[in-house]
DNA sequence: GGATATAGTTAAGGAGTCTTACTAGAGGCG
DNA sequence: CGCCTCTAGTAAGACTCCTTAACTATATCC
């Protein structure tokens, strides 16, 4: 969880080693209310003071300093039973923004995000970029472009997060292993895109942005431990443990494209056995022809093209494998397939689950991506949008 | 985290939902400073006041209240260049005691620890149990004798855990896959062995503790994300990431048992490969003969038995692809190899390397355990440990 | 012996929370 | 309609705990 470009102010909300004195208890109360507003949407404040245990006045005092900071407005009046109205509070989602960016090999996403997590703002464009230096250069533009589009000013994004194949290493200040963007290894790439945009942003591996981005939007919610496995051009694989993105030593986790794979000649990787393109390999070794697509293989398979169909019982069998190593190292309790196959999910999981039967005893639940080609972009707004409120309120003191 | 069987108070410290009250405050600065005192060994309060940031006064006052609890006392002096003498704290060992138990096939072996972690009273027999009854109430009586043996009374132990094969099922209140210990899957049984104790009980699987005891005594210490693999009558891998063992969703991540395995023939799983079992086996089929041990067949290719030496080989190389889906899926930044092949690690080594070099690009780092047999006791004392200061501290206002 | 530096205490003041008591407003009910 | 009851919110003072500042105690250096 450290492998943010430029450091965020969020550290300081628990870091076990600090003084509590008086401000930070005022600090935290107000933080503890913001918090339940959130996740209440909106609440009068003897609401609060129940279910916090803070007594009346502190709401009072708390809530009217947030209010001060422009965290916090009303928002219209409750009426119970009998007694008199309430007024509610709702946090202000206009606090702040969050910027997200999913960096793909075919497309270029971009999004802006209220506090509310609402999009204000998107744009997608084509990745025509033939150089990492274009690529930069299209990416800092289009964000411009958005931001200016949603209507808010710089200044008021405090936080963006960017998704990209590799995994970003943050001493050299660079991806590796991004196998399918040319030149994108290079040094220095993000710190420039973060110079020229003048905002913090943070680089994620795509597939665990995916991964939380299924987790706070799709069908991972709740999940104590999920894996989302990403299979496209490349494959990989993000887990979110507990809510929280689980990166391993050097944010390298879940690069099961270096799974070793028993390959009939010699021991290969497995990525190359699962990516889209051995869908398209197989096809052919089962005798189709023509100019195939990974998506022309799973849409005649549908249709019932004998070697297209085998074609896919393979490509199952082998994720099959691939599942049965993260079920077996991690024990998830619930495996989302997305990425270039989100279409044709629904063909692969009978080969999967039934090679799994026979793989070993620990069978996950395993159901497709709600969020498709948006997962990545989500993703990083939602991780975004973490920072971004910590930012934001940190920030409220010293502004007023 | 959650699968220990008492709940333990532990959990009052940082729920982030609990309104921060005065009382509140008082007592989190009194943890600091005695998590301060733990990590320093001793310290004076005037350096306390300059490291934590609180005024003297304070640290006075807090550090007096701590040491009329019993949790902290004097120790001593010391002399700064010039000034005055000043008096130093330090923790109060004797505050509370730790109960670590493991429970192997062949061995149960059980320690009292004081609060600094430092073993008072340790008891080791063989495991000649016959049904789990049986071997419950050794538990029980060992227990008994070892805390009697260590001068303290049963109250003083504020927590004890259990490592044992398999994975406990909080809900079912028993353990699963725990192949080797006839019965042990009973439901119940630690449910007795806590309520005969009288001691909050907390049950873990005894790769996930040795991992952890690797992590607090051993080699482990400092790795952001380590995992520690057991190979022995059976098969586990322990992970501990950011000094927190990772557990999945039900406890039951590094099961690597499961892991899929390409045999000759059809799917089989990983254990029936890689335990040392097969090492017997494959030393047989490649030609030795007599009454075969996992120990003998290392200590025959210590002595260059050419059979021995290449069934050696063959468990190097299946512990690599153990080693290749932990690395893949995890990314550890070091990979402990533990268990009943402790001994013969020297031998595995570069085979395992070797042979890792051939199936992925990723190459932990791969040392053998430093503890030994007795990661699995350690690894359940420092789980108990960190529970039972906890517990103390928490107890200490209601108490005087 | 005085200057200086460090350890620790005492006293005064301040910040933030809690309790208690009150006002404000909305129905129910005789 | 007036009164009662119930809920929302405010006001005032008590209480707790922290900090600052000043002070005492004790050691070394010159």
């Amino acid at each position: 969880m450290r492998e943010n470009g430029a450091m965020p102010a969020s550290d300081a909300v628990d870091q076990p080693d600090q003084p509590w004195n008086r401000r930070r208890l005022r600090s935290t109360n107000e933080r503890l209310l913001l918090d339940r507003l959130r996740a209440a949407g909106s609440a009068s404040r003897a609401q609060l003071a129940r279910e916090t245990g803070l007594s009346k006045p502190t709401v009072s005092s708390a809530l009217a300093a947030l209010e001060e900071a422009g965290l916090v407005r009303e928002a219209g009046t409750h009426t119970p039973e009998r007694g008199r109205m309430a007024v509610l509070y709702a946090p202000d989602p206009s606090a702040g923004y969050a910027l997200g960016i999913d960096i793909g090999r075919g497309w270029l996403r971009i999004a802006v995000a209220d506090l509310a997590g609402e999009v204000v703002a998107r744009s997608d464009v084509r990745n025509r970029a033939r150089t990492s230096g274009a690529l930069a250069d299209l990416v800092v533009g289009t964000a411009r472009q958005v931001i200016a589009g949603s209507g808010t000013r710089i200044e008021e994004v405090a936080h963006a997060v960017v998704g990209t194949p590799g995994v970003y290493d943050e001493e050299r200040r660079r991806v590796r292993y991004a196998m399918h963007l040319p030149g994108w290894g290079r040094a220095g790439l993000f710190d420039r895109m973060r110079e020229e945009l003048g905002i913090p942003l943070e680089v994620h591996n795509d597939a665990n942005l995916a991964a939380l981005g299924e987790y706070s939007y799709g069908v991972g919610t709740g999940s104590r431990l999920f894996a989302y496995i990403l299979i496209g051009t490349g494959l990989g694989m993000g887990v979110v443990s507990e809510g929280r993105l689980f990166t391993g030593a050097h944010g390298g986790a879940g690069e099961i494209g270096f799974l070793p794979w028993p390959g009939r000649q010699k021991p290969q990787t497995l990525e190359d056995a699962v990516s889209g393109l051995a869908v398209v390999e197989s096809a052919r070794a089962f005798g189709m022809t023509g100019q195939l697509t990974a998506k022309a293989v799973f849409d005649a398979a549908r249709e019932g093209h004998p070697a297209a169909t085998r074609a896919v019982e393979l490509e199952g069998e082998r994720i099959a494998h691939t599942v049965a190593a993260a079920a077996a190292v991690l024990d998830p309790d619930l495996v989302v397939l997305g990425g270039g196959v989100g279409h044709s999910v629904d063909l692969l999981l009978r080969p999967v689950r039934e090679t799994l039967r026979a793989l070993t005893p620990l069978r996950p639940k395993i159901v497709p991506s709600r969020l498709g080609e948006d997962a990545v972009l989500l993703g990083a707004l939602a991780t975004a949008l973490g920072t971004a409120r910590d930012v934001v309120f940190e920030r409220r003191s010293t502004v007023s």
